[in-house]
RNA sequence: GGGCGAUUGGCGCAGUCUGGUAGCGCGCUUCCCUGACACGGAAGAGGUCACAGGUUCAAGUCCUGUAUCGCCCACCA
């Protein structure tokens, strides 16, 4: 037998058995073709949202984590862009700096050596030795880093698309691209000018593998084994030829005992006020260095007294500044000791000893140093091994030496007070999600201990738009620096020669030279926002876009791009750079341990994606709320996918009643007027709340909320409000009408609500019965949505309850729920029965209650249900 | 050492601002191939809300302290 049902079922757009499988391949298109999220710049500022999206890594591999932000940030632009917000969503990648250089060496088996003329010939190897790394020249680096970022982005965003970001794909950026070039030179030049750039030549902290000097930043502090040498120091001959008694220091570093300028012990220590003014000498080396003072040295650590040298510690540069020290580096750029002994070391056995040390690593002139000291019995009884903390780059793993050197600082505030309480005061201005963030800003910006330093010793970067005069011996004059005009960035002053000279004057006496480092990727991605907005290049998108609204980004990273951001807009246009910002927290693994390579627990995107679908790995992104971690639980990502299927089911039923039963396709079907069946009516009234509710947690940026809050809504449209209205539904009546005009009401609004979070699913049935795309369809709103009279919602509350009752009865008795219900009672208070008076008849006919069911007021609140299945 | 979070059934979380006899999902148990959905549905078991004090008629919720865990920062004698 054929029914109405079938007939109509599938013949308008609603498919027999819809899929999930294949909706990314066949939206992720439609959209890119129909420009369904392209930026439309005509409109005014406070008609635009505009979003500075974090550029990710692509040397690294995304990872669930990435997902799972990116995620956070789509929510957001898709929930403001069906509010009828222009979003501004520009994507960057971040291909600019070290992370690029070591996979670029790695991915074709060479190094950079800028000593190398160009070789417009050169091939990368077919198989690339990574134990044999193939020297080439800087411009030939940079092109084969040029070359794999571009493959890396291409994969990089076919993920992002996947995944459904909403994307402008027009306004994408890298930040090695040449606006961010321009930008990053201009906004350099203009803090020169207004003297927020410097060059100092001073003691940096320097990464002896990389040969880099490396900003306060990206430090990280770890454990590092080491060990407590006590060491005597000989108080010097004094005018009646008596020497004291040796002194003893504790040190980890003996190797660096030829590089001591002093002896330091806190002014108040009674063992070390008599020393003070005196001098002792150095074992092995015979120097002799002062006693002096210090509120610094701490007389708890150690021995009291500590070896002052250039430069063990960040203490020791203080000391040296303050206490007016000579400078007396041994320790060279490559981490090794000096080759030449220096003068300061006039013994004949300490020119030996330190003959001897010359060209070793810190670690191989420890062992020899302790050796000595061994020898020349001025070591106190053994080493004794300590863990301490040493700080390290980030990305290095070797503890960080400090040389100095001449570098390109940018006034932070860490030489200011004035400017930290300035850049406090930014962060005030910014509205943090969660709010507790901020304290890690302003943490940040009071424990500041210099100011930025910005120039790196690298290759892949953006160079400075500096150069030099050399001076008649071919020295270069680097207190006047010559910079490049605006109108000519961005240059590169290794190829181009600055203004009024020729490129045959590089290199020469009386010529040029250029600034050989590199801007930090962090000097660059600090200005995003200039970047994206067109600062100086697009005035008119600037001023519609900037100040930005949104900054979403990872807590990790706020001492970093978010402090360093705040720092750049600050200087250049005295304003904060966004109004909120949004951090994520990381995705961790079950076992709440960041995930990482190294340990192996890395989820692949691709995979889950694949195995789910995006709007399963969507919804499992939106449970994470801002700044807290997320245990990664694969089982999760299921219910995700249940809930996207739940939607196309749904709606087939929704949108198959409807058609079937001859209302037709026209809009008549979402005539609010045709809804009067009171369970109905609470229906709609409870989805209002609802509507309110999603609507103000999103206008919070608290997705999470706003998802619990409609997803709780459609299960139990679902589950209790579909099931009783079920029968009704078919009747060709008043009734009937009522139930489907209040279904399709009730699912126009719950796709909208739902399409931030599932938006290929929603795209999908939105194409069954609607023109356009549901993502540029309007979010839900009462006063123009859900019209309907308003009606207790109690009234579904009562009917699911009761029904729910009945169902039990049939649970229990362990039969089907299509069996017939012989006999009902139902107790509640008077109020409740009136409620549950008003949805009687579907209770009856979801329940399959075949008798006349008995109503007995009662005393206590809530629904007493006998039911008495059919045997 | 400084700062910030967290601690609620086996697991993951909400509820804490605005005190009023514990909620959700997963998992588990039982039942049901019902006409949107077996990539499903229905029903159910399971918690003295980390601990100790205090405020209150009443505390998961407010106050004080403690413990444990996590993160950020500092810490190279």
């Amino acid at each position: 037998m054929t029914s109405e049902l079938d007939n109509f079922s599938g013949a308008a757009g609603v498919p027999e058995k819809p899929v999930l499988e294949g909706l990314e391949a066949t939206w992720s298109a439609r959209w890119a073709e129909q420009g369904t999220y392209a930026f439309d710049r005509t409109k005014t500022r406070d008609e635009i949202f505009s979003i500075d999206t974090p550029p990710p890594t692509v040397s690294g591999s995304l990872h669930v984590g990435h997902v799972f932000s990116y995620t956070h940030t789509d929510l957001i632009a898709r929930y403001q862009r069906m509010r009828g917000k222009e979003v501004f969503y520009p994507m960057g990648w971040d291909d600019n700096g070290l992370p690029t250089e070591r996979r670029v060496q790695n991915y074709f088996g060479v190094r950079c050596d800028p000593t190398l003329p160009y070789d417009a010939e050169f091939t990368a190897p077919e198989k690339p030795d990574p134990k044999r790394q193939i020297p080439i020249s800087r411009r030939n680096f940079v092109e084969l880093c040029n070359e794999l970022v571009e493959e890396d982005e291409k994969v990089f965003e076919q993920l992002w698309r996947t995944l459904g970001l909403s994307v402008d794909w027009a306004q994408q950026y890298t930040t090695i691209g040449h606006a961010s070039q321009t930008v990053s030179q201009r906004a350099f030049l203009r803090n020169i000018a207004r003297g927020e750039a410097y060059q100092q030549d001073a003691p940096t902290l320097w990464d002896v593998t990389y040969q880099t000097a490396v900003a306060q930043a990206e430090l990280e502090a770890r454990e590092y084994p080491g060990a407590y040498h006590r060491v005597a120091f000989h108080p010097s001959t004094e005018s009646d030829g008596a020497a004291g008694p040796p002194i003893y220091i504790e040190t980890t570093r003996p190797e660096l005992i030829g590089a001591c300028v002093a002896l330091i012990a806190h002014p108040d220590d009674e063992r070390f006020k008599p020393l003070f003014g005196t001098t002792v000498t150095s074992p092995l080396f015979g120097v002799e260095v002062p006693v002096v003072a210090h509120t610094a040295a701490d007389p708890e650590k150690g021995s009291g007294v500590v070896m002052c040298c250039t430069f063990g510690d960040l203490t020791d540069v203080i000391w040296w500044r303050e206490l007016q020290l000579p400078n007396r580096t041994i320790i060279g750029r490559d981490g090794r000791i000096l080759p030449d002994a220096p003068e300061w070391i006039s013994t004949e056995s300490g020119r030996e000893l330190y003959a001897s040390l010359a060209g070793k690593t810190t670690f191989s002139a420890r062992e020899l140093t302790v050796e000595a000291l061994k020898a020349s019995g001025d070591l106190d009884g053994d080493p004794k091994p300590t863990q301490r903390m040493a700080n390290f780059y980030e990305r290095g793993d070797k503890p960080l030496e400090i040389v100095s050197t001449r570098q390109w600082y940018i006034t932070n505030g860490g030489r200011s007070a004035d400017l930290r309480r300035d850049l406090v005061a930014r962060g005030d201005e910014i509205n943090w999600v969660p709010q507790y963030m901020q304290s890690r800003l302003t943490n940040w910006i009071d424990g500041l201990n210099g100011d930025w330093l910005v120039s790196r010793q690298r290759f892949f970067g953006i160079p400075f738009p500096v150069w030099y005069r050399l001076d008649a011996a071919g020295e270069p004059e680097y207190d006047q620096p010559i910079l490049a005009d605006e109108a000519s960035l961005p240059v590169d002053p290794a190829s181009q020669a600055p203004p009024g000279f020729e490129d045959s004057q590089r290199g020469q006496a009386g010529g040029f030279m250029a600034d050989p480092d590199v801007l930090d990727t962090w000097a660059t991605s600090s200005l995003t926002p200039q970047i994206v907005c067109g600062w100086e290049r697009d005035p008119e998108l600037f001023a519609k876009t900037f100040p930005m609204d949104l900054r979403p980004q990872g807590h990790d990273i706020i001492r970093t791009w978010l402090f360093s951001t705040v720092v750049r807009s600050h200087l250049e246009h005295g304003s904060i750079p966004w109004h909120n910002t949004a951090l994520s927290g990381f995705v961790v693994d079950p076992d709440r341990k960041k995930m990482s390579k190294s340990k192996g627990n890395v989820v692949v995107p691709d995979e889950i994606l694949t195995k789910y679908g995006a709007d399963a790995v969507r919804w499992r992104a939106a449970g994470a709320r801002p700044g807290a971690d997320s245990p990664f639980d694969e089982a999760q990502m299921k219910v995700g996918r249940r809930l996207a299927m739940k939607v196309l089911n749904a709606s087939k039923f929704v949108l198959a009643a409807e058609e079937a039963y001859g209302l037709g396709a026209d809009a008549s079907h979402l005539d609010p007027a045709r809804v009067t069946e009171p369970i109905d009516l609470a229906m709609l009234s409870k989805l209002r709340l609802v509507v309110d509710e999603a609507t103000a947690a999103f206008e919070e940026l608290d997705y999470t909320t706003a998802l619990e809050i409609t997803e709780k809504f459609f299960w139990d449209f679902c589950d209790d409000y579909l099931e009783l209205v079920k029968e009704r539904s078919r009747r060709n009546d008043a009734g009937g009408a009522s139930a489907k005009s209040a279904f399709v009401l009730a699912l126009s609004t719950q796709l909208r609500l739902l399409a931030p979070f599932l938006p290929y699913v929603t795209e999908e049935v939105w194409s069954w019965w609607q023109e356009g795309s549901i993502h540029r369809a309007s979010w839900p709103v009462n006063t123009t949505d859900l019209t309907t009279p308003e009606q207790d919602p109690r009234v579904l509350t009562a009917a699911a309850s009761v029904l729910a009752d009945i169902r039990g009865a049939k649970s229990t008795a362990k039969v089907s729920q299509k069996t017939e219900i012989k006999a009902l009672t139902v107790t509640a208070s008077q109020t409740e029965l009136d409620l549950l008076a008003l949805a009687m008849a579907d209770v009856l006919a979801a329940g399959r209650v075949t008798a006349e069911p008995t109503l007995t007021p009662g005393e206590s609140d809530g629904f007493t249900v006998e039911a008495v299945p059919a045997a």
